[in-house]
DNA sequence: CTGAAAGCGCTTACAG
DNA sequence: CTGAAAGCGCTTACAG
């Protein structure tokens, strides 16, 4: 592989031109970047990034640091989304993304990630930080590496999406078709941010209707469709007069349905149960699911966006992002059901 | 940051020595090893990953390559599942892994790869390797670069399902339930390799049972769910005679139930459609989808495992992966219908 | 506008 | 078993 020496060499300038021509540096003139350019494609010359890296300190890699508590982060569509946006905007400035995913029990897995951070391999991270006791974020900071964080974390640099309209909105649309015995199938609130967002959203959603949240019942699961299944089972049997069930999320609603359609409950017509994220599999489910969606590609671009700012020098603010109510048949008003004796 | 002349120097050896010892080369004295393993934990030294790079030509990332024809590859939730393959192998190995994702219609996006795969910054790349006429290991190849395909590719290293085996056990499955009116939705044949095989399996399934297959009415998508409820439409409007769909993605056979669903069709009372993957939601999906499970996080490790052995400098054998047919509720014994008139 | 030279932080023969 | 020294391929003040 030709260096940048034997580019100089060809090109009869030094290499500290090169170099300069290459990073596009001022000043010289067009001649010289001719001649360079030329030796560049005749030798097919590529940079050698770990030696510009040693001698720059700049790698060009951000990580994308998805933590992940029980199971594998992997199984959540939503995550694929948040990185097709991080990947479109990393792709166009030149940058190379590098996937981590710490599992945050794991003491192993966690000094991988604590090497990482700390191995100067990396110009910055972005990190899905979610998990209240296990914050990815603050290890980079006492490293001083440049950190966006796609969540609630107390950084400078942050990008939320708004979790808690997405809860009341969602609380809305259910109370507005005339709900009034509402199921809710969340995950344990020590367990992630947003959902303690959502369920704020939900509360004051609620109080607008004039419901006690606290007095609708809750079972909580682990974001699975398994886990919605399970929570559905629990709630209906115990509550069978609920006539809406609200989840936190995609998967768990389709659990939901799942295990309502086995017991002979047909949705909506018997039981509305809505979602939260608009998986790209929320549509095409039967029923079409209703939902939030929460722009996880926008949120992902934005966090590389803001990053891309970071390492540029500049102080961008935070940003927060709004959720969408997306209607679909998951979901339908409430039937007066003739008296009872 | 503390370096490894500032952890020689606290140790009282040499760099050469220090290094050594971290990377575990014979022979050092056991005294020798607590001095500099304590001077590491005194100091908090972390070895500055580029320099490594530089001087010993091992970077530990290696990159996992997805290209896209046409919409992103993030939207296939078969690729989060190869991810977590690739991720858990190679987590345990100490290994970083690079997302890459060229869309091979985008000059640009090829030319990032080409910098990439030139840059010296891989010990080798692990690519899904599934579009016939955009090779993305062969430009690998030709750098040099170690690398494992995910696919037919013609290469020393590749891990492969056996898509020739799961569409026979597709078609047996469908024909053995008594259908004979199958219509048939896959993708363009020289879109994707393992496709091809697919419908060959397909085909000699078909033979098993007496069936033409070149005679059963074929529409192609593009994997999407959308694309899947469109042939859906046209096959089933063009062919209401008949019974049954087979859907080379479990994405397209969702698309496909929804569509069906809406025009009045009972799954699978009515109408039998089974899909291909295996994707989380299949099961979750009412009614459950048959499908062929072809072990997408297997594969990832298969592959991650083999690119191990390459850089550990062994030659393994190529892996085929057989495949495995899912009952679930969307396929069913074709009902007898009154005969007419 | 251009170049000589030092230096980034490691690893690796080589000699002892 | 240990160390001195060269070298990996760039970039970056600095001088001119």
């Amino acid at each position: 592989m030709p260096t940048l020496q034997d580019v100089a060499k060809r090109a009869g300038v030094s290499t500290a031109t090169v170099s300069k021509v290459l990073s596009n540096k001022p000043y010289f003139t067009e001649a010289t970047r001719d001649k360079v350019m030329r030796a560049v494609t005749e030798l097919g010359y590529v940079p050698h990034l770990a030696a510009r890296a040693l001698s720059s300190g700049k790698t060009h890699i951000i990580a994308v640091v998805f933590p992940s508590l029980y199971e594998t982060i992997m199984t959540d569509p939503l995550v694929l989304r948040i990185l097709e946006g991080i990947e479109a905007e990393c792709g166009q400035r030149g940058y190379n993304m590098l996937l981590s995913t710490p599992r945050v029990m794991d003491r192993e897995s966690d000094a991988n990630y604590q090497q990482l951070i700390s191995s100067n391999y990396l110009d910055g991270i972005i990190a899905l930080d979610h998990i209240p006791f296990a914050s990815v974020i603050g290890a980079a900071k006492k490293r001083g590496l440049p950190a966006v964080a796609i969540g609630y974390r107390d950084t400078p640099y942050s990008v939320q999406s708004d979790d808690f309209s997405g809860g009341m909105q969602l609380m809305q649309h259910v109370a507005g078709k005339g709900h009034r015995q509402i199921g809710i199938i969340a995950v344990p609130n020590d367990e992630h941010l947003p959902v303690q967002h959502r369920i704020a959203g939900l509360q004051a959603g609620a109080e607008q209707f004039g419901i006690v949240f606290d007095d609708l019942p809750r079972m909580d699961g682990d974001f699975s469709t398994h886990s919605g299944s399970r929570a559905a089972s629990e709630l209906l049997v115990r509550n069978p007069q609920l006539t809406a069930l609200i989840c936190l999320n995609d998967r768990m609603a389709m659990g939901a349905i799942h295990y309502a359609r086995q017991v002979g409950r047909s949705i909506p017509d018997d039981l509305t149960i809505v979602g939260y994220d608009d998986i790209p599999l929320a549509a095409a489910f039967s029923p079409g699911l209703t939902t939030i969606d929460q722009q996880a590609p926008q949120l992902g671009q934005a966090a590389a966006r803001m990053l891309m700012e970071v390492l540029a020098g500049k102080k961008p603010e935070p940003v927060k992002l709004p959720t969408y109510l997306v209607v679909r048949q998951s979901s339908a008003a409430l039937k007066l059901l003739p008296e009872r004796g």
